[in-house]
DNA sequence: GCCGGCTATATCGGGCCGATATCGACGTCC
DNA sequence: GGACGTCGATATCGGCCCGATATAGCCGGC
């Protein structure tokens, strides 16, 4: 998903900076999946006023840089509502640690136990976030949706994680973890 | 995870060329957590071999460039297993398909429900190339380690879609579909 | 007074990728 | 036999993304 719709979707909910759209991507409702940073942010920003998707009405701030509110435009809320008609791309999971983990007979059962425990408690904190997020705060249809399906996916990963944490270092080979099947060799 | 490291791992595994690396990468066990174009696979590799993490032996071909096999150098072998000893980058999960749902409200009934049916059908498919791959080959440790955490999040958001598929399309705050809470208004 | 965090504006160089280019081998279809 | 599409193979390039960096005032804690 390109960093302009990104920022056109957060300005559809209402006008913010640029270091607002900011906090809202890294910390708001859209935190589980979506990112973009401040690199492309203000580039982003600069091509939908170019394009005249967004307007900017500035502050005069003392000493620094003025600060730039931005808005939709009627042209950006039509090619805003143009995007949420599309068929959406094929959602991306990227996972570092499933990479060192493929490589888990060249790791010693104790650096293995800890990757996972290690990636246990991150996906724990995450859920602690998530779980804070729902109940701290009223929420729309479409974030409470949102929101569940990453408690799901994040639940799921505690679940897999913590019966494997418990086990020595003897990965199952499906969700089930009682289901057990003889390891082969790859390649 | 950058590109050079996902092909010191490919290489670990047996020398390859840079077409067979592009084709481990996008249909074998890393499929579902790591991604890598023709775009990045050969430069990167040129940097390897540049730094001698890697060789390549050449077979000459007819009325086409040489064939380049890589594989690993004893500097390469050792730059991976420090790799793999580092603590791994969060995990990243990002959906143009949730972020549409954020904005539920803005999409008829209709247009939600067929969103969310597509990528139900996307996730099926996803899991039918899982369920083929952990019955169709002896898989290592590591492999049916990671297949295992993938089908995990796979049938759970499985779960998610089909739960909110069935219902008209008012959808569930949480994981667990029977728990209800009234849904507000963001921002 | 110093320090760290917050709120703000940005830029830049390096890395990533989709599109593109090139080309022979192979199988299918007409 | 020719056309066509796919596969196996080598790459490059322009545009996008991002982490690091720069600048700077306000605020609260020590």
């Amino acid at each position: 998903m390109d960093v302009k719709a990104l920022c056109l979707g957060v300005l559809a909910k209402g006008p913010a900076t640029g270091y607002e759209i900011k906090k809202l991507i890294q910390d708001g409702p859209y935190q589980h999946f979506i990112e973009a940073s401040f690199g492309s942010i203000y580039p982003s920003l600069s091509r939908l006023a170019a394009e005249g998707l967004i307007e900017a009405r500035t502050e005069p701030l003392e000493g620094r840089p003025d600060k730039k509110i931005y808005s939709l435009t009627p042209q950006g809320r039509e090619a805003f509502r143009s995007i949420l008609s599309r068929d959406p791309p094929e959602d991306k999971f990227r996972s570092g640690f499933l990479f060192q983990m493929m490589f888990a007979d060249a790791l010693g059962p104790e650096e293995k136990t800890a990757k996972i425990e290690g990636k246990l408690a991150e996906y724990r904190a995450r859920h602690a976030r998530m779980v804070e997020k729902r109940t701290s705060q009223p929420l729309s249809e479409g974030e409470l949706f949102c929101l569940g399906f990453g408690e799901s996916l994040v639940t799921a990963a505690i679940a897999y994680l913590d019966s494997h944490a418990r086990r020595s270092a003897a990965p199952a080979p499906s969700p089930a973890p009682a289901r057990r099947v003889r390891a082969g060799t790859a390649r």
